[in-house]
RNA sequence: UGGGGCGUCGUCAAGCGGUAAGACACAGGACUUUGAUUCCUGCAUCCGGAGGUUCGAAUCCUCCCGCCCCAACCA
């Protein structure tokens, strides 16, 4: 695969890795990974995370492991490990064999807390979360020592084993790492590193009842799977102190170490786990795969494709800078693939019937249009025309606005790979609407410009009344109204926007549409790319999903006035 | 408030003591059977602020200001 941007992208992670290489801290490996949790679905920030971990790899000829950060048993499950496998193979990444999950080294992670306790380095604390709280102290005052912090090794072995073997009731018992209880950086106040939490895990069920934490199964995975660089994003930067002790407690050699860069924010968007939980349990999306979600499986479902997503978490870098990226980077990187591969057709959203007077009843003719203006290769399709047509209700005024070139009482318009019409005149109805718009072609501009050199400016899109397919089109729209959600002080649905989809039920497109297959994306010429959706399409009943509309220089100029 | 991190164009982001890349956005223009694409052109005398070091500073030093993260038995 190559990107068609940023062919050679650098930054201070990449610097560190060259030094790094340099002066052979890794014995010149580079081994990274992707943790996920799997209590949800991924979303575009975790795609920034997939494209700098794989990425970073098969640049330095490393490797990149796909492992299951799953320590909390609450809220993992199956359904979320396939749905991220998935997602990370159709953003177009592979880890070969080196699928790990945290819980398969529960037995390891076990053994290094006896060791960590043999080493009077961790002991068994009875105290309650209200009281460790408490006497953890705060950002000025420091913490008090647990009344347990200095049981006998004995003691704790015995305590921590019977931690394991169910002995005692959930919170009642904690293991903690015995560091410093008036460290300035309250997570090395003597941080809990196991929990006792009955509930069954969607992998080892049963089996245990014990559970460690983040702190302490994160970088003993990464030692145990030899990972040189474990990279993940700012908020962790305070647990590196704990990262690094843990390690030098307990790993000899290649000690893997910690880098941290800025998380991806969207403008428009909002890319929390716990926030899209939340908008997908109460229904305000209709799952994660909604097409609006920044989610990996609704932008697929969406139509943006794998190497436009690619393209933009090369665009934006990678730095340490907190930031709100303009929605508009990722909408310009889906519309640069797909307008050099998707092929164009032509679909009316809002149809206004148009009778082309002096055209044969009864006739049809077949014109060849190709399927992609810049590229031959892409082919020909031929498009039935016939007397009676729709086109864009939006491509005919009645009273047209200045520099409008379409349609309107006295003009002339080319009929986009077809004839040019010339208006004759229009009907409404009884609330004095347009309802039908009748015309007349110049037979002589079939593929050719009128032949006494009159200019026609104007180019509509239509589709043959008795050819076309009916067809149901969802428009989408920013999730929010405001640009950075997250920031706001109240709370986020309150910002959510009302019109961010609309649904067209009756919409016609041309008759090769009719059995569109799921997924395939397409430009509607003048409109915008379209995709067609993969859970409600049917064959004579398709279903597009708009992925982007089309830069659109008339909508900002009559916009202005 | 203690600790950690960050401040370069509207939004991202290069820059690493030698005199401000690039992308998106925006504004003009050319071309066009998509008001699309493509193509030109413009867009930070200035790098959070103030001092200082230096022949020379966005880059080094000092102080100040602002924003983000940490007080889950979440990750």
């Amino acid at each position: 695969m190559t990107e068609t941007n940023n062919p050679s992208p650098t930054d201070f992670i990449r610097d560190i890795i060259d030094e790094d290489l340099k002066t052979n801290q890794t014995a010149g490996l580079v081994a990274t990974r992707f943790p996920p949790e799997p209590n949800g679905y991924i979303h575009i920030g975790h795609a920034k995370s997939i494209c700098l971990n794989f990425g970073l790899a098969s640049q330095y000829g490393g490797t990149c492991n796909l492992r299951f950060d799953d320590t909390d048993p609450s809220g993992e499950s199956l359904e979320y490990v396939e749905s991220i496998i998935d997602n990370i193979h159709w953003l177009g990444f592979d880890w070969g064999d080196r699928m790990f999950f945290a819980s398969d080294y529960f037995e390891q992670l076990y053994q290094f807390a006896v060791q960590l306790i043999k080493k009077g380095k961790a002991y068994v604390c009875d105290l309650n979360a209200d009281e460790i709280r408490e006497y953890r102290g705060s950002f000025t005052e420091p913490g008090t020592e647990s009344p347990y912090r200095n049981r006998s090794m004995d003691e704790n072995l015995d305590l921590f084993e019977q931690m394991r073997a169910g002995e005692f009731e959930d919170g009642s018992h904690v293991l903690r790492a015995r560091i410093d209880m008036n460290a300035p950086n309250i997570i090395m106040r003597d941080p809990v590193i196991y929990r006792i939490k009955r509930e069954a895990h969607y992998r080892t069920g049963n089996a245990w009842v014990i559970y460690p934490m983040y702190d302490f199964a994160h970088c003993l995975s990464d030692a145990i799977e030899g990972i040189t660089y474990s990279i993940c994003t700012l908020e962790f930067e305070n647990n590196r102190p704990l990262y690094d002790w843990i390690v030098e407690e307990l790993i000899e050699n290649n000690r893997p170490h910690q880098t941290e860069f800025a998380r991806l924010n969207l403008s428009y968007t909002v890319i929390s786990k716990r926030v899209l939980i939340e908008l997908v349990e109460n229904g305000q999306v209709a799952g994660w795969d909604d097409p609006r979600m920044p989610t990996i499986a609704g932008m697929r479902r969406r139509g943006y494709t794998p190497q436009a997503i690619r393209n933009f978490c090369a665009q934006i870098g990678v730095a340490k800078n907190d930031n709100l990226i303009d929605m508009a980077l990722l909408e310009h990187c889906v519309r640069e693939d797909l307008n050099e591969h998707a092929p164009r057709v032509m679909g009316v959203l809002h149809p206004l019937r148009i009778v082309i007077d002096n055209y044969p009843e009864g006739q049809t003719e077949e014109f060849e249009c190709a399927n992609h203006p810049q590229n031959p290769d892409m082919g020909t399709r031929t498009v039935p025309f016939s007397r009676v047509l729709y086109i864009e209700r939006d491509d005919f005024h009645e009273d047209p606005p200045g520099k409008y070139k379409r349609l309107a009482p006295g003009r002339e318009v080319r009929l986009r790979n077809a004839y040019v019409i010339k208006y004759e005149s229009m009907v409404k109805d009884e609330k004095g609407e347009v309802v039908e718009l009748h015309c007349i072609y110049d037979p002589q501009t079939r593929n050719a410009p009128p032949a006494d050199g009159r200019k026609v400016k104007g180019v509509i899109h239509w589709v043959s009344a008795e050819h076309c397919v009916p067809a149901e089109v969802r428009l989408y729209d920013r999730l929010f109204q405001v640009s950075n959600p997250a920031g706001e002080d109240e709370e986020f649905t309150k910002y959510l926007n009302p019109n961010s989809l609309e649904t067209l039920t009756s919409c016609y497109v041309e008759s090769g549409l009719k059995d569109a297959e799921a997924g395939n994306g397409y430009q509607f010429e003048r409109l915008g790319y379209f995709c067609v959706d993969s859970r409600d399409s049917q064959p004579d009943r398709p279903v597009f999903n708009r992925v982007v509309p089309l830069r659109d220089t008339w909508g900002k100029i009559a916009g202005k006035k």
